[in-house]
RNA sequence: GGGCGAAUAGCUCAGUUGGUUAGAGCACCUGCCUUACAAGCAGGGGGUCACAGGUUCGAAUCCUGUUUCGCCCA
């Protein structure tokens, strides 16, 4: 093995072993299959970091479970991303000289799906680097033949029931795309802009001012409206206004939703070109004048000086044209929000125009109801609100797209007389007439109409698959909050309405991930790092580790590549133990019945009564699928004892945390137990028995530690599949895939809890050695002589642990003894009830002695004090629960000890 | 305007039903190339838990208000 762990080299090889050994696809058998539909990324681009984590966290799941025995299924799968990918096509094309509208349909499409495709076949490849578990024989893409069989089928059963309805209403209309867009697709921004005040004339003398974000509008203004009960406008009842610039006689009308303080009162009203005016004129029965083309250009409903203008140029001429005729009262700075394309970054216009809705009333109540009743959880549990509240509010769904990329609309039109059908495929003949003049509707459907029946399309639906009865509803959905509206409860509405049944179990919502500046990443801030480069510097195994260790559920991030040494600096502390391990093994000539992972079994804890070394040999078989030979069995030691109980407090802590979705803190556990208890402890103190004479100690020893990483490789593959598939190849003891090896399960208490406690002892003792040098400032590679003092009953555990205490704080010698006569020449301090005492001939200063002595009594006094006011505290002892008090009483009688012999230290100092 | 979240060490974050001395990683300081690992080991400094009240025997934790930042909805 090389003496630096080097994640490029094993990192390449595995993926296609699991493959081959059909590790990613569901095993026969049992129902509790665990599956998870991966969120399909846009075939716009490539992964990013946040699909890293997403994919990460699902992977450690579906890894874990499978360990766990389950079936599982992970299915792959990517979007076609209408709008998105439309708009990047339609760019490269302009780039090379060509308009996309002229090229045509049918040759824009080919170039869409050779963009679509290059796509897919990057981001498949960057799955397969980091280390997914995806069954690729599943693999589905939103706009394949299956996926559009479904859409075709959801959108004629929603039809049939009457839900799915065509109608002129205002709509998002994106003028960059020349396509509507659905209300969840705008991001209001706030924007610094100017709120112009414009004079009219009555009709009949006098004049009315109003207030406008946007000027151009006016030219389709058909009213303006007061409020029927302000005071200040009730003169202008009924009576008619002359629009300037147009000329068209428009009435005043009285509305509630007119605010009476924001201006002077009165307000212009544009019904095809404002939400709320819209409302208005329908109530009061305006006329409705578009002035707008699709593009955004201003039509030949106004004046024939502004006709053609872009929409902002019109504002700007007709500012200065009411300036001129002195109609333009004052321009305010004025802070307001502005509709934008989440996609294009572009101001979204309010436009009439024939769209295809979902009614989303009814498919919203059953949705709801499964959160309600807990069929649905979701985790962090805030996130439950703002569902139900959007819920609860939903509006009708506008699904259809002026678009070619997407799912063309099924619906076709007769053109001989004009009867109007859905159909799951062509019709040959119109079903009213007969004739075969049948025109589609040109539009395609909103991406998230295929993405809503994500849980089941790619089970096959809408046959009645086995895929579909065993995998469906899912497991788990992992995604970010951002489309809890687009996606999470469309999913929930859509397998509801289609399944009867949940789609999902339960839903993760992951943290965004930020640059170190907490800003969000972006291509245009170029603060977005590359996965793959990432990967290739520290390893996919370091990059899927820290996201997932350093992302708690649902809390944003602040990510900078320089965490990502972390992970790194893991794998290499892995790999060396590891190393240590193997030398180890043969140097000592050790040989294993080599036992295939397939053939272990999750481990058990301790039965009542049975003894830890009787359990060991049980452990060990389960561990390694074969019996610890007869001759390789020997006492264990106390380290021994307390390894294996922390292994096994590690294992329930991470099973614990993984279940109940706080994969940072079930990472961490392993991270913790195998770093700094296996490695920095057990490893350590085992080092004297490894170089010992005693081979039959040597080999418990080796034993134990192989059995204790034997539990924790499989503990962490699911956070490091690769470097611990890599290990697990190379392991004395095992054969076949850690992929399918058992993930480790202890019922019960973990073992030799008593032991465990004395090698604690044994832990504090030595790190107040290391301190008392540490500060005395003697070199560490002086060994000395120290003496643990205590009372006769004490100085029996005392010398159970004196050698651990010797090896590990790198004493000379460890001497057990009474209490007596403190040296002239040495240093002291004190653990619980033990003393020790470190004589260093001619390196002692009394005065600094007397001083780390001092700040040592100092402290404990401070707390003894604060602990006797507690008890002293009437109210404390009568009130608090007896077990606090009795620990408090306990705290003050162990401080009390430990104070007395620091004293009796200084003392001892004192009078020499 | 309504709702949600965050505020804890220099930085990024843990801290689960309130209960010993508020933790980790990184950064910093000191000492170590101790035959697994300098991508390491050992030790250390550093926090009035945003602010102000309140509840409680006891508050980082619960309640109210304030400030700052972020997000969502209208």
């Amino acid at each position: 093995m090389d003496k630096q762990y080097d994640p490029s080299g094993l990192e390449s090889k595995w993926y296609p072993r699991w493959e081959e050994a059909g590790v990613f696809r569901p095993h026969d058998g049992t129902d509790d299959a665990f599956v998870i539909t991966l969120p399909p990324p846009n075939v716009t681009g490539i992964l990013h970091i946040g699909h890293c984590l997403g994919a990460g966290i699902m992977d450690a799941l579906v890894r874990y479970y499978r360990m766990c025995g389950r079936p599982t299924l992970f299915v792959p799968g990517t979007d076609h991303a209408s709008i998105a990918t439309e708009n990047k096509v339609a760019r490269a094309l302009e780039e090379e000289g060509k308009d996309p509208k002229t090229i045509g349909r049918e040759a824009f499409l080919e170039r869409a799906r050779k963009w679509s495709d290059d796509h897919h076949d990057v981001i498949v490849d960057q799955f397969r680097r980091y280390g997914v578990s995806l069954d690729w024989q599943r693999e589905a893409f939103t706009l394949d033949e299956p996926r559009s069989e479904a859409v075709r089928e959801a959108f004629l059963r929603l039809y049939e029931k009457g839900w799915i309805y065509r109608a002129d209403y205002m709509v998002n209309w994106s003028v960059a795309q020349q396509s509507a867009v659905s209300d969840e697709e705008v991001v209001h921004k706030e924007v610094k802009g100017k709120l112009w005040h414009f004079r009219y004339d009555l009709e009949g003398g006098g004049e009315v001012v109003v207030a406008t974000t946007r000027p151009e509008t006016m030219l389709g203004d058909t009213a303006i409206a007061i409020h029927p009960t302000a005071d200040k406008t009730a003169h202008l009842k009924r009576k008619e206004v002359i629009l300037p610039l147009v000329g068209r006689r428009i009435p005043i009308v009285e509305d509630e939703h007119v605010d009476p303080e924001f201006g002077t009162g009165c307000v212009k009203v544009t019904p095809a070109h404002d939400p709320n005016d819209y409302e208005i004129g329908k109530r009061h029965g305006l006329d409705f004048v578009n002035i707008l083309e699709p593009d955004g250009r201003l039509n030949d409903a106004v004046p024939e000086v502004y006709r053609g203008l872009d929409r902002f140029e019109a504002r700007r001429r007709v500012v200065a044209d009411m300036a001129a005729e002195g109609r333009l009262v004052k321009t305010e700075d004025h802070v307001h929000k502005v509709g934008y394309h989440d996609r294009t970054d572009t101001v979204i216009e309010p436009y009439i125009s024939k769209q295809w809705f979902l009614k989303m009333e009814e498919l919203a109540r059953p949705a709801i109801e499964a959160v309600e009743i807990g069929a649905i959880r979701m985790y962090p549990e805030r996130w439950i609100g703002v569902y139900y509240n959007w819920m609860r509010n939903i509006r009708d769904w506008c699904i259809s797209r002026q678009l070619w990329w997407g799912h063309r609309i099924p619906y076709w039109e007769c053109a001989a007389c004009g009867h109007g059908q859905v159909h799951r495929s062509e019709p040959e003949a119109c079903e009213e007439c007969g004739r075969r003049d049948l025109v589609q509707d040109p539009d395609v459907l909103d991406t998230w109409f295929s993405s809503w029946l994500w849980t089941f399309s790619p089970l096959g639906w809408p046959e009645e698959t086995e895929d579909l009865r065993r995998f469906h509803p899912t497991s788990v959905l992992v995604t970010g909050a951002d489309i809890l509206f687009f996606w999470v409860a469309r999913m929930i509405m859509a397998s509801y309405e289609f399944l009867g049944e949940p789609p999902f179990t339960e839903v993760l919502y992951t943290g965004i991930i930020r640059d170190e500046k907490g800003r969000k990443l972006s291509k245009s801030l170029g603060n977005s790092p590359d996965p793959l480069e990432l990967m290739d510097r520290y390893g996919a195994d370091a990059l899927r580790f820290v996201l997932i260790m350093l992302t708690p559920t649902g809390q944003d991030m602040n990510f900078s590549e320089e965490t990502v040494e972390t992970g790194r600096n893991f794998c290499n502390k892995i790999w060396n133990a590891t190393r240590l391990l193997w030398t180890n093994v043969e140097e000592c000539g050790l040989s294993f019945p080599s036992a295939d992972a397939k053939a272990m079994r999750r481990e058990v804890g301790v039965e009542e009564g049975e003894d830890v070394e009787e359990w060991f040999v049980r452990l060990y078989a389960r561990s390694f699928g074969a019996d610890l030979p007869e001759g390789e069995r020997s006492p264990l030691a106390l380290e021994d004892r307390w390894i294996l109980h922390r292994v096994v407090c590690a294992a329930q802590r991470l099973e614990k945390e993984l279940e109940s979705r706080r994969l940072n803190d079930a990472a961490y556990a392993g991270y913790d137990c195998f770093w700094h208890e296996f490695c920095d402890w057990y490893l350590e103190a085992i080092k004297p028995r490894l170089r010992g004479e005693d081979d039959a100690s040597r080999q418990t020893a080796l034993v134990v530690a192989l059995c204790v990483h034997n539990i924790l490789l499989r503990m962490l593959h699911p956070f490091l599949p690769y470097i611990t598939e890599e290990l697990w190849s190379l392991h004395p003891a095992t054969s076949g895939l850690i992929a399918q090896a058992p993930m480790p399960h202890f019922e019960g208490v973990a073992p030799a809890a008593e032991e465990a406690g004395l090698f604690g002892l044994a832990q504090e003792l030595v790190a107040s050695v290391r301190n008392l040098r540490s500060e005395i400032g003697v070199a560490p590679g002086k060994r000395g002589l120290l003496r643990l003092q205590a009372e006769q009953g004490r100085q029996r555990d005392l010398s159970r642990i004196s050698s651990h205490v010797e090896t590990l704080a790198k004493m000379a010698s460890v001497e057990v003894e009474g209490r007596r006569e403190r040296p002239s020449q040495c240093v002291t301090a004190v653990v619980d009830d033990v003393d020790l005492v470190m004589p260093l001939e001619g390196l002692v200063d009394l005065d600094k002695e007397r001083a780390r002595l001092g700040k040592e009594r100092d402290q404990l006094l401070g707390r003894l004090s604060a602990a006797r006011a507690k008890l002293r505290n009437e109210s404390f002892v009568s009130k608090a629960p007896e077990a606090v008090v009795a620990r408090e009483k306990e705290l003050v009688r162990e401080l009390e000890e430990t104070f007395a012999r620091v004293e009796a230290q200084l003392a001892s100092l004192e009078s020499k």
